[in-house]
DNA sequence: CGTGAATTTGAGAGCCATCAATCTAAGTGG
DNA sequence: CCACTTAGATTGATGGCTCTCAAATTCACG
């Protein structure tokens, strides 16, 4: 079942026909080495990606050619819905790990469109959920310091990766370089060592290698001013995941 | 005709029979005074809003109150549009100048998605439009410095009010105080206001109260590496915005 | 004119970038 | 099994961009 982890989790969630509709609009699965650019900005497309297994970043680049990342893509994640609608993106994929993509051509979301007008919505919402996710990392960007964000980074995959039972609340797998949180989070590696440092010191977390633990992920939350009502989760996994409202924390 | 900025100049845009229906999903028009907030975060919402007259910003609150925009909008965006899917939103909207604004009930919209799939492909199109811009918000944030985001933030704000008449190309009005362009680009009110001397003294703009006037719109764009891809104008607009590929200025 | 909001300018401090070097770990090939 | 290589992590020193605090000035408006 190469879509079960999409909407897992999310405030809205596909009936048992409309997955089985998804699944079968899948033309194929594909894989991509780890570092390769799945999706070229500005290429024409035809065909969308659900990624499956591994993680892929999405990235815009400045006209002098920074780079800057604007998502971190967990499976389940429809990477490039929006390039449907659009029919051109304004931003690259890649891999970061070697992945496993399943295909969608864009003449099987027509048909959804057309006859199940319900689940479009639904595939909306996903698009929308992105959406929310950028305008947390503006805030990110704008309002918060070296180890705020990295703290919030931190609290934004855990909650993402426990959705769709890829982290356990505290562990989890993130092979990011340290150069990868900088692009992140707007910050220089250098400096991204030197905040992991300090939250290590906190003893807020570890990042050994791949290997991420939260030793304190509420209070890691609270650094990073991290509430999750932007992911959209449902009422039960809203109340796993360290820095939800029923934490009084609203402002 | 309330609706009639709506997708203009757009790579899509509604055919004469789908803006009829839109104008007549239309329930009523209403007004706000500037300063208040028209859209509050959480509350359960049943009606969408086209803004029709004057400004509005798109503001996110860190979980310590601290403000930020991740939008500025202008007549013709569907401002929550993303709340007929969401159902509840991440963020507050509020009117910057006095405003008016055409409420468009959601039932109105299931209507139009059961009946006009290609239309509502076309609303789909409007929330990631929104997307896009966050993604290049995204990008100011992390990568550019200050003289170059109020540049960025300045051509974005002249191409937008250009695809819908507000702007001659280098000459609109803007009635935002330096807090509030400080709260857009992640800077204090104080450095913003060095930031416009600089821009002044390099004979980019100038901007006395609300009349921005862009002197070297090319000059700036290239400053503020802004590229409009991401508004996804129609060929003929994007011709007419600073800083088009056709500068030839892409990486 | 008086009042308050917004703009403008100055001085000082701090966070983070930059530059540079060292260290670690994981291959790779002989 | 061990030099050799390379990517990534780590640490130090320095500098600059932007924030903070503070005061003066301009502007809008009653």
């Amino acid at each position: 079942m190469l879509t079960r982890n999409v909407l897992r989790n999310r405030t809205e969630d596909f009936t048992d026909e409309e997955r089985s509709v998804l699944e079968s609009a899948v033309e194929r699965a594909q894989t991509h080495a780890a570092g390769q650019t799945v999706v070229r900005q500005r290429c024409a497309v035809d065909t969308s990606t659900v990624l499956v297994q591994g993680l892929m970043t999405r990235h815009v680049h400045a006209a002098d050619g920074r780079r800057h990342l604007v998502a971190v893509h967990v499976p389940g994640d429809f990477v490039d819905l929006h390039a449907y609608v659009l029919k051109q993106l304004d931003h690259d994929l890649g891999a970061l790990t070697d992945v496993t993509v399943a295909l969608v051509p864009h003449a099987a979301l027509d048909a959804i469109q057309a006859r199940h007008p319900q689940m479009a919505r639904r595939l909306w919402f996903l698009t929308l959920l992105d959406a929310a996710m950028h305008r947390q990392w503006v805030m990110r960007l704008a309002s918060l310091s070296a180890l705020q964000r990295v703290a919030h980074f931190l609290c934004e995959m855990n909650a993402k990766l426990l959705a769709i039972g890829q982290s356990d609340g505290q562990r989890f797998l993130l092979p990011m370089t340290q150069t990868d949180v900088g692009e992140a989070c707007g910050l220089t590696n250098v400096h991204v060592n030197r905040v992991l440092r300090e939250l290590r010191e906190m003893a807020l977390c570890s990042w050994r290698g791949a290997q991420v633990v939260l030793h304190d992920p509420v209070r890691l939350a609270a650094t990073g001013l991290f509430a999750p009502d932007y992911l959209y989760l449902n009422p039960a996994m809203s109340l796993r995941v360290a820095g939800h409202t029923g934490d009084a924390n609203a402002r």
